[in-house]
DNA sequence: CTGAAAGCGCTAACAC
DNA sequence: GTGTTAGCGCTTTCAG
C-alpha cells in the first residue's frame, strides 16, 4: 500500500511488448502502431492502474508541466482573483501552478526563481511590478521564461533595459487613470486627489502620468498637495492598502483645500478611503467622490458600490499563459512581445457631481453634517 | 546561455573528487569528511554556480519539497488568505506549494490529487470540506498524506468512515455558531435567521448544529422558516457567496415575521446581506443585526464594520503544515490526529439590540424608513 | 574518508 | 511496427 510502484516496464511486460512502445503510446506517437498492440497496452495500463511518473519524464526531457506564479500576496483579493484565473487557465493547457508570494521583494523573487529552476520549472507568470525589472532579465539568462503584467504602458516610449528578455501583457495603465479622471472631470470635479502607495512600480507611475495628463487636458492645474503617496513605509502596501488609503484620505481631507474627489491607486486603497470617510462623518459620493482601480469582488458589494476601472483579468491571463507555455516548450522563439489590453470604466455609486460650494470641501474640524440619507422609493 | 547544465560531476571533477562525495556534502553527511575536501567542493560549487537538480534528486528519493494546496477558490478572499498563510508557512519549512482550485468538486479533487502524485507530491493541504471525505481516504491509499480543515467538529462523536486515513486541524465549528448566536441572544434578539449555502459540508452542518443548540439553550424555539439555504444552485457558493447572501436576505426579509438578526455562514454571505439591506432601505445594525464567520479583511472595512467570528488562520496552518511534512518525510507514522482550535468572536458595528417593536421587524413592503443617520461628534 | 557502480522511471535514437 | 540501448542528474550501497 505504499507508493505507486507500477512502472512503464510492468505495463510493457504485461502487454507483452517493450517499454519504448508503451512510451510511444504515452506520447501520442501512435501513428504507425498496430491497433491491437495499442489495445493490449491500454488494457495493461488500465489493469495495473498505471500512472506515468512526471518526475522520471522530466528528468529526461527537462520539461515539467508546472508554471511558477509570483504575486505580491494572494491575500490581496485582486491577486487572489489573478491567481485563481491563472490556475484555471494553466490547467486548461495542461499545466499546474506553483504559488509564490514574494511581496514584491526583488530578493525574494530571485530566491523563488532559483528554486523554481531547480525544480525544473522554466515558465513564470510574474504578477508584480517593481520598478526595476532587471532581475527578470537575470532569470531569463538562467533559462526562465517570464511573462510580466503591468509592465511598460503605452506612454514611455523608451524601452527599459533588459526588456527584451521577457514578454509582457498589460493593461494600459495610463489610460486607466485617464479614464477615471475624465469621469470625475465630466462630473464637475476640479480638485481631484490621488491616493497611492509608493509610486515605485511602473504601473503606478504610469497611472500617475495618466492622472496628470487627464488633468492637463482638462485645463486643471496640477496641485502636488492633492497627491498622497504612502511613505516612511516599508513595502508596497499590497496588504495594508486599505489602511494606507484610510490614513491618506484623512491626511488629504485635513488639508486647506481638500479634494472633492479621489482617485485611489487600487480598490483596496479606495476602501480605506471609505473607512476614513466614515470616520469623518462625510458621505460618499455627495461630499466625496471616490474611484478605484481593479474592480475586485467587493467593489460591487460596498456601500455605496464603488466606481472603478476594471482590469480584464481573464483576458490578461488568457493571453499570458499560452505565451509562456509556448516559450517553455520552445514553440515560440521570436523576440519579446508586449501586449496591451484595454481597461474599462465601471461607473457605480461612489461618484457624483461635487457639492456646489465645492471650494469649501470636506473638513475634519467643520461642523458635523447632519442630513438624511437619500432614500429611494421603490 | 541555455539551461543550467552544471551537474554534480562537474563540481566533482573541478574539486578533484567524486560525485558521491559531493552528494554527501549536499546531504549534510559531512561528519567524517576532511575539511579541505569540503572546502574544495564548496569552492567548486561556488565557482560553477552549481544548483542541485531537485528533479534528479527526487527521482532517486521519491521526495519532492512541494505540497499540494487544494482550496475551493483563491478568488474567495478567505481562501486567498488561507493560501497566503499556507505558502508562507510551507516556505518556512523549506517547502513550496502547488495551487489547486478544485471548487469543492470531488472529481476535480481526485484528478488534482492524481496529478500531484504523478509529480511526486505526497503531501496535501486540503482546505475544503465536502461532506463525503471518502475520496481523501482513497488518496491516502495511493500514498498521499493529507491534512484537512473544517473536518470533524467537536459535536458528532461518531467518526466518519475513513477518518483515520488523514489528519485534520480545524476550528470548532459548532462553537463558532454558538458564539455568534449567544452574542445575538444577549443583545435581545429572538428571531435569528441563518443564511447559508447548501448545508453539504461538514463545517456548515456543524455550524447549523451550533446555531440550533444555542437557540435551544436560550429557550428559543427553532423556526425552520428562519433558515435560508441556497438551493436550485449547483455548487457551494464559494465565489457567489455574496450574491446568495443577498438573495437569501431578501427572501428572509419578505417573510411574515422576518428575523431581526442574521447569522451568515461566512463573511461573503454577510456582505451579500449588506447589499440586500441597502436595497431594502434598512439600516444595519438598527433594523437588522448581522454576524459573519471568518473575519476576512473586508469585515473590518465594511460600513458598518462586520461583527464576525474569526478563524485563527495562522494557528491553523502553523499546526497543519509541519504535520503533513512530518508525514511525508516519514517522521510521523502515528495514527491520525484531529486537532481542534478555538475561534473568537469579534464584535464590531453590525450588531445591536433589536428595535423594541421587534415583532414587526423589517419588511419590504412597509413604509420606507426615513431617519437620520447616527452621527457621532468627535 | 573517498570512489566506483548500479540504478530511480522514462525517453529517444537506432537497430531489427 | 517494435525492441534495444544508453543515458537524464543524483543517491546510495559497497569496496577500497
Amino acid at each position: 500500500m505504499e507508493r505507486t510502484a507500477v512502472t512503464i516496464q510492468h505495463v510493457a511486460s504485461l502487454a507483452k511488448t517493450s517499454p519504448s512502445t508503451v512510451s510511444n503510446l504515452l506520447n501520442g506517437r501512435t501513428d504507425r502502431m498496430k491497433p491491437e498492440t495499442r489495445e493490449r497496452i491500454e488494457l495493461a495500463m488500465e489493469r495495473l492502474n498505471y500512472r506515468p511518473s512526471q518526475i522520471a519524464r522530466q528528468l529526461k526531457t527537462g520539461q515539467t508541466p508546472i508554471l511558477g506564479l509570483m504575486v505580491p500576496s494572494v491575500a490581496n483579493p485582486f491577486w487572489g482573483e489573478f491567481a485563481q484565473q491563472a490556475e484555471a487557465t494553466a490547467r486548461e493547457h495542461g499545466y499546474q501552478v506553483l504559488l509564490g508570494n514574494a511581496g514584491r521583494d526583488v530578493e525574494a523573487e530571485e530566491r523563488y526563481a532559483e528554486s523554481l529552476l531547480s525544480l525544473g520549472i522554466r515558465g513564470l507568470i510574474h504578477g508584480s511590478s517593481p520598478l526595476s525589472l532587471e532581475h527578470l532579465g537575470r532569470m531569463a539568462v538562467q533559462g526562465m521564461r517570464v511573462v510580466t503584467f503591468d509592465h511598460r504602458g503605452a506612454s514611455p516610449p523608451s524601452p527599459t533595459p533588459g526588456e527584451d528578455e521577457y514578454d509582457s501583457v498589460s493593461v494600459d495603465n495610463t489610460t486607466i487613470a485617464r479614464l477615471a479622471v475624465e469621469h470625475l472631470v465630466a462630473l464637475g470635479h476640479r480638485r481631484i486627489g490621488l491616493l497611492s502607495g509608493p509610486l515605485k512600480t511602473s504601473s503606478r507611475q504610469l497611472r500617475f502620468l495618466g492622472y496628470r495628463d487627464a488633468l492637463e487636458a482638462a485645463g486643471i492645474p496640477f496641485d502636488p498637495s492633492l497627491i498622497w503617496e504612502a511613505h516612511g513605509f516599508d513595502g508596497f502596501g499590497d496588504v495594508e492598502g486599505a489602511e494606507l488609503g484610510r490614513i491618506g484620505t484623512l491626511a488629504l481631507a485635513a488639508g486647506d483645500r481638500p479634494p472633492t474627489a479621489l482617485l485611489a491607486i487600487n480598490d483596496m486603497f479606495a476602501f480605506g478611503a471609505y473607512a476614513a470617510v466614515r470616520e469623518l462623518n462625510l458621505r460618499i459620493p455627495d461630499e466625496l467622490s471616490i474611484v478605484g482601480i481593479d474592480d475586485i469582488v467587493f467593489a460591487a458589494l460596498a456601500s455605496p458600490p464603488l466606481t472603478t476601472v476594471r482590469q480584464p483579468l481573464q483576458a490578461l491571463l488568457a493571453a499570458a499563459i499560452p505565451r509562456v507555455i509556448a516559450r517553455v516548450e520552445g514553440r515560440d522563439k521570436g523576440p519579446a512581445q508586449h501586449q496591451i489590453l484595454p481597461a474599462e470604466l465601471v461607473v457605480r455609486g461612489s461618484t457624483a457631481p461635487p457639492r456646489v460650494d465645492a471650494s469649501q470641501g470636506s473638513s475634519v474640524s467643520g461642523p458635523t453634517v447632519r442630513r438624511c440619507r437619500r432614500t429611494t422609493t421603490r
